[in-house]
DNA sequence: TCGATTTGCCAAAACGTTTTGAGTAGGAAG
DNA sequence: CTTCCTACTCAAAACGTTTTGGCAAATCGA
């Protein structure tokens, strides 16, 4: 299987330079028609195919963009959220010229190698980053990189840095409140880790719905489950177990819902009869379960899309937007009902 | 934010020539160690980083493995069998100096670029594919490249082909045989995309199970959901409405099997009593959906995990295994029971 | 007719590495 | 005093592109 041919190939088939055959083939101006098309030809023929590894050494544009995720892990098939951003990236990026690559790291892992060298060392058109933890070397590395770079579910803004993320804080206080509504008084909040963004917001949002709502807030019904069932399980069961008077649950994810409704099952105590639980996600798993929980939908395909799009515009250079907040969604279900 | 140092800033800067400056740097005998100790301070101190671009050039070594897949769909989200070789790819390469890009195909894209320009483009030092179809141009084409290639789920070897799958046969066979042992004798088998290897096989082992258990083959009991659920059901409600003996239903997906058992839902046929089902997969719904579903799992992630051992080894020259087979194993749950 | 412009083409430099072949200096061996 | 090693260093070429500046011929304007 002999080598791809080159200009070079093409040159010496033709006649012409290398010089012409570039730029024939790269649609200037300056190339007569005829010599266009017999270089055109004579190119198909070869089977030539541009490298792309030569080109960027010279344009600096590596026509790749990187998709940086922290924590690649099999565990999250449960939640797909990775996945469907993957998914949406993918898609979009399919209809352009540009390829992504992988990147998983983690936060032992940046202490290795920057975010600098990174995008440096493979010449990055630009950067999606997915699950970066708030205090991540990363993340303030990225604020002021001179490679464009779209955060997902971190608004931070920079020179080239933008992001898009959903109305967390008000779906959020959305759920809540109907709890309030349902009767529900004494509400227990299932917090995800506390190094994520979401966590944090979630949480305040669940403080301040409360508050609006004319209920005080108890610290004690605030529990964290690090965004693990088996922790959730573990956390819901220890406070159930002292707090009867607990009537419902706000988790910030539906996996840990999963953990609490475990742990429920394992003190007889009946959902939504007992105890109204409502997720966050709305993962597959959670119309299949029963009872089926009652949750928040959020749109990570829609995300990756919006985030690759909007990278390719920062790439590009035409100004636009900077940030993009979608839509979620109160999904009710089976797993709430009236105190 | 500047642009990061080169190998001519570290020259200039510590007196060098770029030379030296390399090979110091790549661990070469011949500089003194006073100097590579110089130029490793320097070089630390200006945060270099190798230019992979440059070095890819003339290496021909583009540190890149492909990741081929096609059909990358957001659908796939209730399999996550994809996600899941994709999870066992980057493991173990993240212990690597390797890095790879996704690249999603599908048999319509194979028309505009063949599988040598996708490598040669990027010079992809190896590549992985999964979910090609059986007649595929880049099937042949991969077979008999010069870049390595591993292919899940497709048996070819080549000259530097490998492969990596299950054994899909006798698990299936298993699975047949089970419900035969049960006293089923109708037994029905839910097919997937004609065009998909495991389709062909997993058919072939039906066919041959039961053979072996003395049952005649009844073509009209083979039908075809193409992977997915709803057509799934739709076959299955057709084939279950005209007749009504038959008592099982085996089928080469899990996902096909959810649509199976809708159809059985709609039609009031009780599972496992009056309609035994098995599926394939083991994906995370199925012991979650009510009854939990019989079915036969597959190790995605082991998959996709020695898959790329494999390629490195096929990279790197080192000869060993050109083929693999996993286990798969028939998990017994709720869907089926005796005649 | 002559100068000016346009058209079509090209040589050479550049991108940041690695690799090759050769060179220098110093010491050891004869 | 040569000759030969050894240890270290480097200049130059190469990888396959794009880009720059310019050159020759053809066309145009007057």
């Amino acid at each position: 299987m002999k080598e791809l041919a080159t200009l070079k190939d093409i040159a010496r088939e033709t006649g012409f330079s290398v010089t012409t055959v570039s730029r024939a083939l790269n649609g200037y101006f300056d190339v007569s028609e005829g010599t266009r098309t017999k270089i055109e030809q004579t190119a198909k023929r070869l089977g030539y195919s541009p490298n792309i590894i030569a080109r960027s050494l010279v344009t600096k544009q590596s026509k790749t963009i990187g998709f940086i995720v922290t924590d690649l892990k099999r565990e999250s098939i449960k939640d797909n959220f990775m996945y469907e951003t993957l998914c949406g990236v993918s898609d979009t990026l399919a209809s352009t010229t540009y390829e992504f690559v992988v990147l998983s790291t983690s936060t032992a892992k940046q202490k290795n190698k920057t975010y600098r060298q990174i995008c440096a060392e493979r010449q990055l058109d630009g950067v999606v980053i997915q699950g970066l933890k708030i205090e991540d070397p990363y993340l303030i590395e990225a604020m002021d990189s001179d490679t464009p770079c779209v955060l997902i579910d971190i608004p931070i803004e920079g020179e080239k840095a933008a992001y898009v993320t959903s109305n967390q804080f008000e779906s959020a206080k959305q759920a809540v409140k109907y709890l309030r509504r349902m009767g529900h008084e004494k509400i227990a909040y299932m917090n995800g880790s506390e190094h994520a963004h979401v966590s944090q917001i979630r949480k305040k949002a669940y403080e301040e719905a409360l508050r609006e709502t004319g209920v005080e807030l108890d610290p004690a019904l605030v529990v964290n489950g690090d965004f693990e069932e088996e922790m959730a399980r573990r956390a819901a069961l220890h406070l159930l177990l002292n707090r009867s008077d607990v009537s419902a649950f706000f988790c910030a994810s539906d996996v840990m819902a999963l953990g609490v409704m475990q742990a429920a099952k394992e003190l007889g105590i009946q959902i939504p009869k007992d105890l109204s639980v409502i997720g966050f996600d709305n993962i597959l798993l959670s119309r299949y379960i029963t009872p089926k929980l009652t949750t928040i939908s959020q749109q990570p395909y829609e995300m990756g899309s919006a985030a690759a799009e909007m990278l390719i515009q920062l790439i590009e250079g035409h100004d636009g937007e900077r940030q993009i907040e979608l839509k979620n969604e109160l999904i009710l279900r089976e797993s709430t009902s009236n105190r």
